[in-house]
DNA sequence: TGTATATATGACGTACCACGATATATCGAT
DNA sequence: ATCGATATATCGTGGTACGTCATATATACA
């Protein structure tokens, strides 16, 4: 079960909303924030985020850009996004597999 | 946070498992076992599966059937239904906005 | 002046999840 | 008859991601 995130470890709901809110491009925390509850419909404390953020970047998913004002803006790294491509698409098997159970057109 | 998964509670990778699992007919644990292991390509411990599977009859999205030997099945109530699929329904869009980011087509 | 917004850090508790040990029953192979 | 493999489930132990709240400061706005 470890394996199925790929990099991005067990719990990854919070992870890989704010991987892709950095697929649209750098961001930083706060905005990381306000993004991800405009795609999500539900707010995430700043423990939550930030949590998660350093976890990322000590992973290598993301890193950590030049700060401006007090701002810190990350990033994606290349490993970051090809584990949310990867990580995207698996999903998108796993969603289309069980669409279709849920239709009665697969046992 | 933590709406965004309905019922299913913060961690909800194994469980969105189980319950896609169920979506395809009535299981007992250890066919959900090795079915969670086929489509997911990773296999999941027994500690991981019915600690999960108790939470889910807790919260009301699946319930046990008469046991048959040493098996206890279990299945999809109705509200786990709506569950699921109100689950994958939201991760499909979820997924599209981030594939559309990666390619550079949003924001 | 005072209040709200922007932005981030830290502490603390919950419980989900991963791993492994254990128990028993059945079935196949030797 | 026996031994191992498979099927099936329970229990315990620990890590740590996550959620909530409190806090700090700077700026903007009323």
């Amino acid at each position: 079960m470890n394996q199925s995130l790929g990099e991005l470890g067990r719990f990854a709901e919070p992870s890989l909303y704010i991987l892709v809110s950095l697929s649209g491009g750098p961001k930083h925390g706060y905005a990381i924030m306000t993004d991800v509850e405009e795609i999500s419909g539900s707010p995430m404390g700043p423990g939550t985020l930030y949590g998660a953020l350093a976890r990322l970047e000590r992973r290598g998913l993301i890193e950590a850009l030049e700060p401006e004002d007090r701002r810190r803006p990350y990033r994606l790294t290349a490993l970051g996004a090809t584990t949310v491509r990867a990580q995207l698409d698996s999903l998108n098997g796993f969603i289309r597999t069980g669409l279709a159970r849920l239709d009665g057109k697969a046992p």
